[in-house]
DNA sequence: TATTTTTTGTACCTATAGTTCAAGAATTGG
DNA sequence: CCAATTCTTGAACTATAGGTACAAAAAATA
C-alpha cells in the first residue's frame, strides 16, 4: 500500500556510483547528485538517508560487479598466463580509454578515505581480499596444468597480482600514455 | 624593506604538506591550515595565494623528499636484491607504523583528483619518473654485478618495481596487517 | 470513495568553504 | 622621525554544503 517511488533506487545507485567515482567522496555534493540521479532533494534524502549511506551503497555495488567481471575474465579458456596477460591488458585499456579517467573507484577510495572512513575501508578490504583469491585460483591452476612452476607460492603471488592490479589502476589515473602500463604487463607476466 | 614575516614559509609548506597528507585535498579546509601553521586567514592568502597554489608547493616539496630518499635508501652498500628488500620492508614498515595511515601523498593525489588537476598530475608523474628511474638504476646495477639475469627488460623491471611501490603504498591505507604486504615483498624479490 | 501511506518539490536552516579587505604594526631609506 | 613598504590580524562576504521540515499530491487497499 501506500504510493510506490516513481524512481528505481538500482538505478539511482548506479548512477550515484558513476558520480562518486568521477569526483571523489568529498568531491561530490548533493547537488552533483540530485543532478545525476534526476530526482529532488527530498526523495533522495528520504530514500538513502544520508551521502554516506548512498556511498556505501555504490561503492558495496561496485564491488559486487567489479568482483564478478574479473573472475569471469579470469575464466575464460586459454593458457593461464595468456588469460592473465589478457585480463590485464583489458584492464588498462579500459581505464586508458575512459575520457574521464575515473581508474577505480575501490582504489580511489582507498586512497581518499583511507581508514578514516572505516566502514568504507571494509568495503574495499573485502574486494581486495577477493581479488587476491581470483589471482590465486588462477595461479593454482596454472600449477595444476604444468604452466607455472609448483614450488612458487601461489598465495604470495595472487598479491603480487592484486597489488599490480592495483597499482596499475592507480598509475591510470594520471597515466600520459600506455607505455608505463605495457611495460608493467610484459614483466610482471615474464617472471611468472 | 617592509614588514618582515613573522612566520617561516618553508616550516608553513611542511606542516601544510601534513595536513594534505593526513586529509586529502578536498578534505582540508582553510581552517584546519590556518590551525596547523599557526598563522592568520590572512596571511595565509597573502603568502600563498590560494589553497591550490598551498597544495602545489606541497605536492612538490613531498616529490623532491621523498625522491632523495628513496635514491638515498637504494644506494646504500650490499647486495642488489637485499638492498631492494630492504627499501620495500623499510616502506612497508613506515606506512603500517604510521597512526593516521597517511600512505604516500603522491599516491593519494593521483587517486584524488586523477587528470581533473593536471598541474597536480604533472608533478606525480615526474614522481613516477624519477622512482622508476631509480629502480632501472638499481636493477642495471645489479645486471652488471651479475645477480639479476641479464637477459630481462630492466626498463620493464624498474616500471614493475615502481608499481609495486605504488600499490603497496595504497593497500597500505587501508591494510589490517602487514601479512599481504610482506607476500608482495616476497613474491616480487622472488621474481627477479 | 475514504483512508492510508508514501512520494515529491520547495523552502528553509546552520555551518563552513574559500577568499577579500581594512586597519594597524613592523621594518628600512632618507 | 617621516614616508614608503610589506606584513599581520581578524572581521566580513558570498556561495554552497549537507540536511530537515513541510504541505500538497499520488497511488494503493478496503
Amino acid at each position: 500500500m501506500g504510493r510506490p517511488k516513481q524512481f528505481d533506487p538500482d538505478v539511482a545507485v548506479d548512477r550515484a556510483m558513476d558520480v562518486f567515482w568521477r569526483k571523489g567522496y568529498a568531491g561530490t555534493t548533493p547537488q552533483d547528485l540530485v543532478d545525476a540521479l534526476g530526482i529532488g532533494k527530498g526523495s533522495l534524502y528520504n530514500t538513502f538517508g544520508s551521502k554516506h549511506a548512498l556511498f556505501e551503497a555504490a561503492l558495496s555495488r561496485y564491488r559486487d560487479s567489479q568482483a564478478a567481471a574479473l573472475i569471469e575474465l579470469l575464466g575464460e579458456p586459454g593458457p593461464t598466463k595468456d588469460r592473465l596477460r589478457g585480463a590485464l591488458r583489458l584492464l588498462a585499456e579500459m581505464d586508458l580509454a575512459d575520457p574521464d579517467r575515473r581508474g577505480c573507484l575501490a582504489v580511489n577510495t582507498a586512497a581518499e578515505l583511507g581508514r578514516a572512513d572505516e566502514s568504507a575501508a571494509q568495503l574495499v578490504r573485502r574486494m581486495l581480499d577477493r581479488t587476491e583469491d581470483a589471482f590465486r585460483a588462477l595461479i593454482e591452476e596454472g600449477q595444476r596444468a604444468g604452466e607455472i612452476a609448483a614450488d612458487r607460492d601461489a598465495h604470495a603471488i595472487g598479491s603480487l597480482l592484486l597489488n599490480t592490479v592495483v597499482g596499475m589502476r592507480l598509475i591510470a589515473r594520471v597515466a600520459d600514455g600506455p607505455e608505463r602500463l605495457d611495460r608493467v604487463i610484459d614483466a610482471v607476466i615474464d617472471s611468472l
